[in-house]
DNA sequence: ATAACATAGTACCGTACGGTACGGTACCTT
DNA sequence: AAGGTACCGTACCGTACGGTACTATGTTAT
């Protein structure tokens, strides 16, 4: 009898709260991304297994169903995604510059990479029809986490005189726009032709270029936040 | 014999390449669209039957296969999505702003509606496994589709002094990430809130009023691209 | 040593769905 | 009236897949 309290002894197998997943389930995790690059949502739980090497109950018992699988690899690759990080200590206009200039660049890179558009695409299918909270958790990684890690920085500049804004939803939505562009978007749609390494580069430079000609205070009377 | 001339007299009931489809294959497609809005792409041919009053069969006779009913809703749908005009008329720099701010907030509508929605998540979810041409059909009946509409104004205005450029792709990448910036994909990831009327129309000023800094002839000085 | 457990491998079950076949009906043409 | 065509409704088939049960083989703890 299933719910027999005398026969029913099993440890519990699942992901460890505190710990995270084990060595071996982040092995399975890995080939749960691979197979998301390769056939999108398609792959079956038989073939995670047989990419893993393990038994598909052993799937079962860790991550309680197809959706759990799911979830537990988008949330430890979600936020594995490189990232691109910002420098806190330089301060001057150049550096600022320059910081701003690399953040976009990793940022387009991410975004145009295979990992990062597999994540999305599988988000975005699920999110479809709201049965799981994959949506959710790439939002939280993806544009949620890069307005965490943009608005202090926003606000190290505006303290140093170099940047003025009021709004700091507005002045994100501005960088993200004109550094993302459209170019998530294509690729979510699947265009094959990926930016070269320079094309990406000049349009993070000229990104940061237009970004401070609208919230710049050395580019003089050009703001239209003051 | 299936190939055999004599016996394979059947008529031809897929849909009329000259012609389009029929209006009884629209009302189907309609259905279909209903269905793509509310379940995503998780609904069965027999539900699509069952909601267009259809049997299977005819399904298929008109069709081909289940890609088939898909790209047909696709690309019927897609080019039918309420989308921005711009009068070519006018020609003040009051009213080339006008015509932008207009054609922004349309745009945003559009992007943010559920119509529009479930065409992009199908089309994601179906160009990640590279099996149809979904993909690309949203693609260039959005993305490309706009930068065909607003390259034309764009030029129009250079030639009426409002606003100049070296590069129309260029420009037209920035006004599509000052004016789509994250709302797009927040709204693909699931993200519920809706922006208001009123969101929408501040965010298109603002995106005009930016967009017009970096690249209007009379905001002086402001014009990196001369 | 031996008992308890974890896991790989595999067989199996139920179901959902894509696709096909067929009977019945309405309409159109001759 | 008779034949043909298009269509609906439904039953059916094969397959793929999510999920479960069972066995065999270590591995660890006592």
């Amino acid at each position: 009898m299933k719910g027999d309290v005398f026969l029913d002894q099993q440890t519990d197998n699942s992901i460890n709260a505190e710990n995270g997943p084990s060595a071996r389930q982040q092995e399975v995790l890995t080939a749960v991304l691979d197979l998301m690059v390769e056939e999108g949502d398609r792959f079956s739980m038989a073939s995670v297994a047989r990419r893993a090497s393990c038994s598909k109950e052993t799937l079962y018992k860790w991550f309680g169903d197809r959706d759990g699988l799911l979830t537990a690899t988008v949330q430890r690759q979600a936020s594995k995604v490189a990232m691109p990080e910002l420098d806190r200590q330089e301060i001057t206009l150049e550096s600022f510059r320059r910081g701003l200039v690399g953040f976009a660049i990793s940022w387009i890179q991410v975004i145009t990479g295979d990992v990062s558009a597999a994540l999305n695409q599988l988000a975005i299918s699920h999110a479809s029809s709201g049965k799981s909270r994959l949506g959710e958790i790439v939002l939280n990684n993806g544009p949620s986490e890069m307005a965490r890690r943009l608005k202090p920085i926003f606000q190290l500049g505006r303290d140093a005189g170099l940047i003025q804004f009021d709004n700091i939803d507005t002045i994100f939505r501005s960088y993200f726009g004109l550094v993302v562009a459209d170019w998530q978007i294509r690729k979510l749609l699947g265009e094959k032709t990926r930016p070269s390494s320079k094309g990406i580069e000049d349009t993070a430079v000229r990104a940061v270029d237009q970004f401070l000609i609208l919230y710049g205070v050395n580019e003089k009377t050009n703001n239209i936040n003051v």
